[in-house]
DNA sequence: ACGACTAATACTCACATTGAGGTTAAGTGG
DNA sequence: CCACTTAACCTCAATGTGAGTATTAGTCGT
């Protein structure tokens, strides 16, 4: 048995939460020509081909002292990166992540972790900064609900709750209506995950949608992992990246794919920042010693995927004692100069949960 | 390398939180005749005899399609308990968890899970009951401040962070004062953990209690752990659990001791549940289909270790959505009938974090 | 210099939530 | 039938939250 390291790292640049990735086989192997390859012929269809991969390697039994040890030493060799916080995420054992153990190869467990960095030079080898929402486009409700949920993964999830057969553990229920109570629980579930009906957008459940995109076959990791020849979606466009990207154009599809099961594991870590931005004052990590509040509501936004109310993040930060004014003021790029900030250490020993609590509502999103 | 699974198994019965134990060796190796010993000489300080441990055994990677799956068999093998509720906690991986490493024994990483359940029958083999209190008793503020918290840990922890010298990293700070600033943090340190001074009681930190006691060395794993013969403090008697205990009487000593790093686990498991009990129904995994506010209320604060008040918690549980009335009434012991009421499981759609939400200020347990 | 514009900060207000207290209702046991 | 016990209900003040509006202090263009 292997007992693996995987890191997602974080950062916020520019108002875009990003991630570091590595190149990769779509099955974690580290092709010597996947660099090259992927300038060569950067069109197609990267199913197999160089995927992004979150940095990873394995625990040495005899060298890592600690998990998170091995895991720093991992990071620095492959991205020159030296981390600062890190924090357990999750660790992966099912045995049909990785195809290659279907072939007989070993056993393979991953414990994930993840990384609160501020971005820096355009790291060593083959590293490079992503924007998570290239991995996971109906996340951001920035600027308005992705439209990919209602015009394409709406329809997908109406289709698979009422193809619901009553196959799977019939619950202990009434022997009449399995197929029924199938259907109701497989449309509840969709409603809760993607805030379809009644049900309000939760943005912390990025794994359980990410989850049931898989299940619905629309993430191009599933037709993978089945075998099967052709992805139910658009191939995921190589340098949608660069483009800005107008609008909501980049919605049209279903994400770009990660090697093996990390895009699971960069939604795990993008529900546990959304969760734990609220309760503990994680944001810090992420923006300068000084800061504008401006800098930080638009860091957490990034994250949140969603926008605030500005006077109530100001309130809630400023008079809940997280951050105090240094008297040093930003030369404006045209308005008023704002006064840089720094995070009040002490707010720890006064305030239960310091965090820079999101509308609990879930529908505050300001209007936009 | 070898990959072991370990079960925090919970429940809450007579207004105890319970845990469910084997007898190990300290190291964790499961002597054929730990249990006989047991039996013949309870006095014996079990300090590297037979202790408390969790169900635990190792990872079959050709049988364990999953971890969780693994996890379940071996509790079924060692306890003859079928799991319901399980939620993975952490991954213990560091090389100095088990003396057994130390002398060369493979490498072995735990993955630690949380299973919640009903307390029955007095299950198969070794496999018994124990108060979690026993092994954390500072952390039940049921009845008042346990009198450990000021009179033994208190002044322990002062003479410790008066004690700090300018070992360890120093920050990148002025060169001057750093065993000051040592012990300013050290001071600080112990005043979030335990609610000295100014700062309030965090019922969820509970590891970071538990972690600084055995830093303190006022756990006896502490002592083992150095190979010291004998901890700094009282043995933990063997029958404490067996006597009902009279107020704060068990205070006196800091918790029982469990084999390997099982103590510590456990303090990771009653803070999981603690945080998460407040924004998911976890409480209802608990508690039978049916049930009384005033169980559902006295097995939260078990688990919360402190008092709630009765009239707040019915409107946030009854108003909140959480349960509705059933029609049928509890036979009173002593009073007017109670209403049994059930989980309503709607509940999901609607609210955000449907949890039973403690006092947020920290300082609301009901005055007693 | 001045007015349009932009961003930072301040003020207001309705409403929900929370902590804490008291009051009434419906049983049991002497 | 009266004392006692527990359940269920109601009230109230304080605080927190969502949202809107106003003022201040700069930049930029003409």
């Amino acid at each position: 048995m292997q007992l693996w390291l995987d890191a997602v790292i974080m950062a916020v640049t520019a108002d875009r939460p990003r991630v570091l990735t590595v190149l990769r086989g779509a099955d974690g192997r580290p092709p010597a020509e996947a660099l090259a390859d992927s300038e060569r012929e950067p069109a197609a269809p990267p199913l197999h081909g160089p995927l992004d991969a979150l940095p990873f390697g394995p625990l040495d039994v005899a060298g890592d002292r600690t998990l998170e040890g091995g895991l720093r030493r991992h990071v620095r060799q492959q991205t020159g990166l030296e981390l600062g916080y890190v924090e357990q995420l999750y660790t992966f054992g099912d045995a049909l992540r990785d195809p290659a153990q279907a072939d007989g190869g070993p056993r393979v467990v991953s414990a994930a972790y993840l990384a609160l960095v501020r971005e820096e030079r355009p790291v060593a080898g083959d590293a490079r900064w992503r924007d998570v929402y290239a991995f996971l486009p109906w996340e951001d409700h920035r600027v308005g609900r992705p439209s990919i949920l209602d015009e394409r993964i709406a329809p997908a999830a109406t289709a698979w709750a009422a193809g619901a057969q009553g196959v799977g553990a019939p619950r202990p229920r009434d022997a009449r209506g399995d197929a029924m109570a199938e259907h109701g629980e497989r449309r509840e579930r969709a409603d809760i995950a993607f805030g379809f009906g009644t049900a309000r957008w939760d943005d912390e459940r990025v794994l359980a949608r990410y989850e049931l995109l898989y299940e619905l076959a629309l993430v191009a990791e599933r037709a993978r992992d089945d075998g099967a020849p052709a992805p139910p979606m658009d191939p995921p466009r190589a340098e949608s990246l660069a483009e800005p990207g107008r609008g909501r154009k980049d919605d049209a599809d279903a994400g770009r794919a990660m090697a093996l099961d990390h895009r699971r594991i960069l939604a795990t870590a993008l529900g546990r920042v959304r969760a734990k931005i609220k309760y503990r004052p994680l944001v810090f990590e992420l923006v300068p010693p000084e800061f504008t509040l401006r800098t930080l509501q638009h860091t957490v936004e990034a994250l949140a995927g969603m926008r605030l109310h500005t006077p109530n993040f100001r309130r809630l930060v400023d008079r809940g004692g997280l951050v105090e004014g240094t008297g040093h003021f930003e030369q404006a790029t045209g308005g008023r100069p704002a006064e840089r900030f720094r995070f009040r250490r002490e707010v720890l020993r006064e305030r239960r949960a310091p965090g820079v609590g999101l509308p609990t509502s879930g529908s505050a999103r300001r209007p936009n």
